[in-house]
RNA sequence: GGGUCGGUGCCCGAGUGGCCAAAGGGAACUGGCUGUAAACCAGUCGGCGUAAGCCUACGGAGGUUCAAAUCCUUCCCGGCCCA
């Protein structure tokens, strides 16, 4: 066999979590060689939300490497089974969404994608699931659900959980997989991508095209990615999260402060680096693991901003937490009243404190500091224009620059 | 439809007339140590007040009582069992 397929399906297969069936990648690719053509591999987005994080960015940098290696990416927006919602991991009925909220979401995740994928015609399809979902007849439906039973949808484990506690499972919901299968018929999929969580919908495509004579695709499914606590998987809702569209220096500075074990799962899935790459980088990572952070965050940065917006976010990062000098500059602003000034009041409106009694907490615990130097309870401010250009903090992280008003 | 158990602070969870802003754990925040890592140690963790204290809070609304998270009525929501 010709070595360089073999090491494109290895570089392919780094980083995953599953293959299914076992090596099908590696004979598919064979295949399509054989064939002359590119393979067509599907990713569906559900239009739910607005801000990708580094853990959607995973399956889609997944995804930008097979456009790499020639491969055509089938994105499809979810616009029609968005509005059924995915019930994957929900313990209850999900709300629907309209169709003005998906075309909205859509959009601004297409924006976001394409600083991912290669936006090139050759290999990027991008397809909307309402294109064959919607007008769908019900004869033609139930030619599908005829493909599907009732028992293998009961043994999803989302499904069966709500079933045996006596939880609603809404027929819709029922729906779900069969449709994200359908969509794999549709576009004729080789490959399905998608997160482990979204192994069983991604087996329905399987299934769906072995009925109907085709070939079935192969399932690839990439880790989920954990937050930035290190406890739980990346999700906006629970605020561990980094988006790909933040600054650089908040990205910097999110990246830092992962723990070190962490730091080797973000090198294998968002750093687009090559099994060698991550080798090495884990290496340095055991030996030098405070340089090896930086190196990290700076890769991160760089892959969404560039080389010149990653170097300063590390030089800024140094100023301000090793040497720590605080950049006035790169502050938020936050206006002092003209007049005398009361610091409790000040902490307050600054938002540094969620209230008097925290101010008076954290003044007294020494996590209060003004241009560097702590404050107490005691502290006075005097006038507003004394504290023009000053920097006001709380603890290592929060701060303000103030302005004479 | 019947029975039964339950709904407590960000989360879990104890409390079953006063000693309850409510044990304990987790999360979070601050300090120390450090590499804005982890681990560890210390403190804080409803609001207002320097404080004494006041206010808000134990699913909702009423009531009993000097006094209710705790008792009663009613309503809403959930689990389990039966039909």
């Amino acid at each position: 066999m010709d070595p360089a397929i073999l090491d494109e399906y290895a570089e392919l297969v780094a980083g995953t979590a599953d293959e299914l069936p076992g090596e099908g990648l590696l004979h598919r690719l064979v295949a399509a060689r054989a064939e002359g053509r590119p393979l067509r591999v599907k990713l569906g987005i559900d239009p739910s939300g607005t801000d990708l994080t580094l853990g959607h960015a995973v399956v889609l940098r997944k995804l930008r490497q097979f456009q790499d290696y020639g491969h055509r990416a089938v994105l499809i927006i979810g616009d029609f089974t968005g509005q059924v919602g995915d019930p994957t991991g929900r313990s209850e009925v999900r709300k629907v969404q309209t169709a003005d909220d998906t075309a909205a979401n859509s959009a601004t995740y297409l924006d976001q994608v394409k600083r991912i994928l290669l936006d090139d015609p050759e290999v990027l399809e991008v397809r909307r699931n309402s294109e064959w979902l919607g007008s769908m007849d019900f004869s033609q439906l139930l030619g599908f659900t005829r493909m599907m039973t009732v028992a293998r949808l009961l043994e999803r484990d989302d499904f069966a959980k709500r079933y045996k506690a006596g939880q609603p499972i809404s027929l819709m919901e029922f729906m779900y997989p069969l449709m994200q299968g359908m969509d794999s018929v549709f576009i004729d999929a080789d490959v399905e991508l998608g997160g482990t969580d979204q192994t069983y919908n991604n087996l329905v495509g399987r299934q769906l095209q072995q009925h109907l004579g085709h070939d079935p695709q192969i399932v690839v499914t990439v880790p989920l990615l954990r937050g930035t606590d290190g406890a739980d998987k990346m999700g906006k809702s629970l605020g561990n999260f980094i988006a790909i569209g933040e600054a650089p220096s908040e990205q910097y500075g999110k990246v830092m402060s992962i723990s070190d074990e962490l730091a080797g799962h973000y090198a294998e899935l968002c750093c687009a680096w090559s099994r060698a790459e991550v080798a090495s980088y884990l290496e340095r990572l055991a030996s030098e693991p405070f340089a090896a952070k930086h190196e990290i965050a700076r890769r991160i940065v760089e892959l969404y901003w560039g080389t010149s917006a990653a170097t300063e976010a590390s030089e800024k990062w140094t100023r301000r937490f090793s040497e720590r000098t605080i950049d006035a500059e790169e502050l938020p602003a936050f206006t002092v009243a003209p007049g005398s000034v009361d610091l409790v009041e000040l902490l307050v409106a600054s938002g540094l404190v969620a209230s008097k009694g925290d101010a008076r907490r954290q003044l007294t615990q020494g996590g209060i500091r003004l241009d560097g130097t702590k404050l107490d309870a005691e502290s006075q401010l005097g006038d507003a224009s004394d504290l023009d250009g000053k920097v006001l903090q709380r603890g290592k992280r929060q701060a303000v620059r103030l302005v004479a008003g």
